[in-house]
DNA sequence: TTGACATATTCCTATATGGGAATGTATTGT
DNA sequence: ACAATACATTCCCATATAGGAATATGTCAA
């Protein structure tokens, strides 16, 4: 079995470090595809391409302006992601005091020498 | 060209919905592969093959106990997503906001009819 | 209508993948 | 040393890519 479609979810969708770059430049202000092949170097095609990927995620809306498409980033459909990532929040905050705190240790009982840094059964 | 590989970056690494199940489940208790076998119902390859890729973009650290090896997750490696995510928060607050003034407005002035929906320049 | 501009799609190809099965490696108990 | 346990790796394969080139579709202007 290969991987899930880039079209499976956002998650998916935003694997893709160009799409990411995409997104956060329409996020800014709405585009055009044209603006976005000048403004991050890439193929024309391949810019339709990745915008049909997240669009597809509604990652994007899209709306036609005469012979142009616009394009906007939907942040709502980043949501997700975000809550995924913050329910690790508390994790890495308590390494981070745990760091925190064994830094203070170390500091304050410098005559104790040894007693830990792997603490075996 | 293909998809940028699992191992890249934490971005594709978690583009995977079981190895997102894994990271979960490892960031409550630090477990040993037959733990993640039994609980998430996978098969043993396939577990160690998830944890590979996870270990290799540092989402993930272990260590020997014995037969076993343990593993946790490293929330840490979890931040830089966490902040992508993060730079678009005032986006979708924006959004949320206008959505409530429209609704408010919609409210407010039943009596003014049309006048918008679309704006064509 | 015709041409020019803007975007989308299709075709092609090399490649990384995830699952299953089989096998390899490390560690413990006897 | 040997068997058993716990993981890791390898091999095989169907599949979804992302990029490049070519082509199709859509819209406007004269």
């Amino acid at each position: 079995m290969p991987r899930a479609s880039t079209t499976s979810d956002a998650f998916n969708a935003i694997a893709e470090p160009r799409r990411r770059e995409i997104l956060t430049y329409l996020s800014i202000q709405e585009r055009s595809v044209g603006d976005i092949v000048l403004t991050l170097c890439l193929a024309q095609p391949s810019v339709s391409k990745h915008l049909r990927v997240l669009r597809d995620v509604g990652l994007v809306r899209a709306r036609r302006r005469g012979r142009r498409v616009l394009y906007r980033t939907n942040a709502e459909a980043i949501r997700p992601l975000h809550d995924w990532t913050r329910t690790f929040e508390r994790f890495w905050q308590h390494q981070l005091l745990r760091i925190k705190v064994r830094a203070e240790e170390a500091n304050e009982s410098r005559a104790v020498s040894s007693e830990n840094t792997e603490k075996p059964k």
